[in-house]
DNA sequence: AAAATACTTGACTAAACAGTCAACAACCAC
DNA sequence: GTGGTTGTTGACTGTTTAGTCAAGTATTTT
């Protein structure tokens, strides 16, 4: 039997979806089983534990994500531009999230690192992984901007960080304002914290 | 008899600690009475249910925290040195944390609100009514560091948003990681993000 | 067709959970 | 000291929780 079944990743999804909408702890496994159309047996039969599922969760997101983050990251792009398309990105997923459940989502990897903190020391270091990767896009493309004479490249490493740590927190907003706003200022204040001119970028008008 | 019980301040010092340590929902009424010393029963005489506690502790910190930001927001600060101030007091209380609990914790307020997002409206409004607090400290010292010429005052209200975020980024971050850097490169970080000249703020070397 | 593998099922356990309650104790006003 | 108020107690309920398991059903391999 090569897989016939479909349990598996049903189980990714409903977890995906309900962790990220609520949130881990709110989300128990008769939840998440009765999302998939899946019985509790059957999870346990892929699963270890609920702990195991969500770090295939956000496998299946960096599965997902990066190819498309590539594109957008792509040295091929202008370097400013890249910020720009990144933050068109977020908001289309936002968008799409609000559609579908009716509320701002934010962050899963931030909602969920926050709440995890030190509990579990497996998802926590997943996460980070994944918001280390993030943040190499980033610094490459404030040295592309900054050898193109774009903006100033002093403290690549900084403002990458900065970069990071501010779309965390305009997403985190995001969600518990539950509006779009700060998600919708994304692409100006990226550039603004990078020290780019404004008017230089068609884009943005 | 005027009050020479103390079950209710416990139960409120309790659950701000337990909370913010772990998370809301790691956090379960038995071990709030449990750290606070108090039966169950003496719990439900003075709050209806978990979600009211949680607000007596959101009403707790802001009566804590916001003499101490009155003074580091003063009018009679100069308008950047608030910044630095106010990155400094942060940097204190994480640092206290740390030393108590042995873990970073982050932003209590930021990580609830991110838990609970549309779950509990009570709980919800009252996050965002102390974080547009916030915003109004921000505001105002931008808007009288443009009148002192230190800063480009356009958009003031953009760029308190902008600080609002990259902090509460920072905070979620360093809990995540269970590292204070982000804090300590908060003071730097915000005077950029104000498009301040560093070499101006002595506090800053 | 036989055997091995991969998956499913539903009933089960034991613990943790939020919340209740009636009876009891301390205290103050009078 | 009597009465009313405020707080305390521990045992209780009913539900939800993560996780188990033996027995069953498909499906592929041989």
């Amino acid at each position: 039997m090569a897989r016939p079944s479909q349990a598996k990743e049903n189980l990714i999804k409903a977890a995906y979806d309900l962790i990220w909408e609520t949130s881990y702890g709110a989300t128990s496994v008769d939840d998440i089983c009765a999302r998939a159309g899946v019985r509790k047996g059957s999870f346990y039969h892929f699963f270890e534990s609920k702990a195991h599922l969500t770090i295939a969760t956000l496998d299946a997101g960096r599965a997902k994500h990066f190819p498309e983050l590539n594109e957008i990251f792509s040295p091929l792009v202008p370097p400013l531009e890249r910020f720009v398309r990144f933050a068109g990105y977020v908001l289309f997923y936002q968008q799409e999230r609000l559609a579908l459940t009716g509320h701002v989502c934010g962050c899963a990897l931030s909602s969920l690192g926050s709440e995890i903190g030190s509990m579990d020391e497996l998802i926590r270091t997943h996460i980070i992984d994944i918001f280390s990767s993030h943040l190499r896009y980033y610094e490459s493309a404030i040295r592309d901007a900054a050898r193109e004479g774009l903006i100033d490249g002093t403290d690549a490493p900084l403002k990458a960080k900065m970069i990071q740590h501010y779309v965390q927190g305009a997403l985190t907003h995001a969600r518990v304002l539950n509006d779009l706003t700060p998600v919708h200022d994304m692409a100006r204040s990226m550039l603004h914290i990078l020290g780019a001119k404004l008017d230089l970028i068609p884009a943005l008008s």
